[in-house]
DNA sequence: GCGACAG
DNA sequence: ATCTTGTCGC
């Protein structure tokens, strides 16, 4: 089981195995189910990194479905863990959950910028994320890590499944979020479903590539890096 | 044996 | 993710 290490020290392959165990265990956790009820508040998060050692976390929290900002907050630090794909979890998540800690209205469900299943062993970030904090995620996704789908219709709307190349299983859905741009792909966290996590990215839909909370936490990201900087 | 590899 | 100018297409 070797993993693609971009340039940098090599990652320690004990370390590796240890981190995966991790995930098993925190995959053992993982529930699938649509919500409980219509959510009244969604939450984005998006992490950036002002230097190569310290990362700043973001949090959103709109009104849903208005999409109104009612809150913003986030999170400075240093980070320890190199990334490695497969493992971002473990860089990221650390800051992301103190910067949820910060929020004064928590949200009823969370869009994170990253994979939910659609991951090698189906703990991508936002369904590590959904376990830690016992709340309802989902993933929203620029890039593919793991999986096949054909490529969807170029018009907004259109969807096409991402399944795992292996078992067929299917991982995630590819979604259009607008005219000719590069599709997003989106897949459940923890206490959240395929059904609800489209349908929600959909509903979070303004014109943009990016729904809402993602998009306002990129936003966010970037205007208080300038802030610590 | 050769690719592919979130942020 | 981050470093960066000009440039193509609607």
């Amino acid at each position: 089981m070797a993993y693609y290490r971009p340039p940098g020290p090599p990652p320690d392959p004990i370390l590796v195995s240890q981190l995966t165990a991790q995930q098993q265990e925190l995959r053992q956790r993982l529930r699938h189910e649509p919500l409980p009820q219509e959510p009244r508040l969604i939450g984005g998060c998006d992490s950036s990194f002002p230097t190569p050692d310290t990362i700043l976390s973001v949090f959103v929290v709109l009104e849903f479905p208005s999409l109104q900002l009612v809150e913003k907050v986030y999170n400075y630090g240093p980070v320890d863990m190199p990334y490695v794909p497969g493992f971002l979890s473990f860089r990221e998540a650390p800051n992301v959950i103190h910067a949820f800690a910060k929020l004064q209205h928590k949200p009823d469900v969370i869009m994170v910028d990253g994979h939910g299943i659609a991951h090698p062993r189906r703990m991508g970030i936002a369904a590590h994320l959904g376990v830690l904090l016992d709340m309802p995620t989902f993933g929203v996704a620029k890039q593919k890590l793991t999986g096949k789908f054909t490529e969807p219709a170029p018009e907004k709307g259109h969807i096409e499944p991402l399944t795992d190349a292996k078992t067929g299983e299917l991982i995630g859905q590819v979604i259009r979020s607008k005219d000719k741009v590069l599709p997003l792909f989106v897949s459940p966290g923890h206490r959240c479903d395929q059904a609800t996590a489209t349908r929600l990215t959909l509903a979070c839909l303004k014109g943009y590539k990016l729904p809402e909370p993602t998009r306002l936490a990129d936003h966010w990201a970037e205007e208080f890096k300038r802030e610590v900087r």
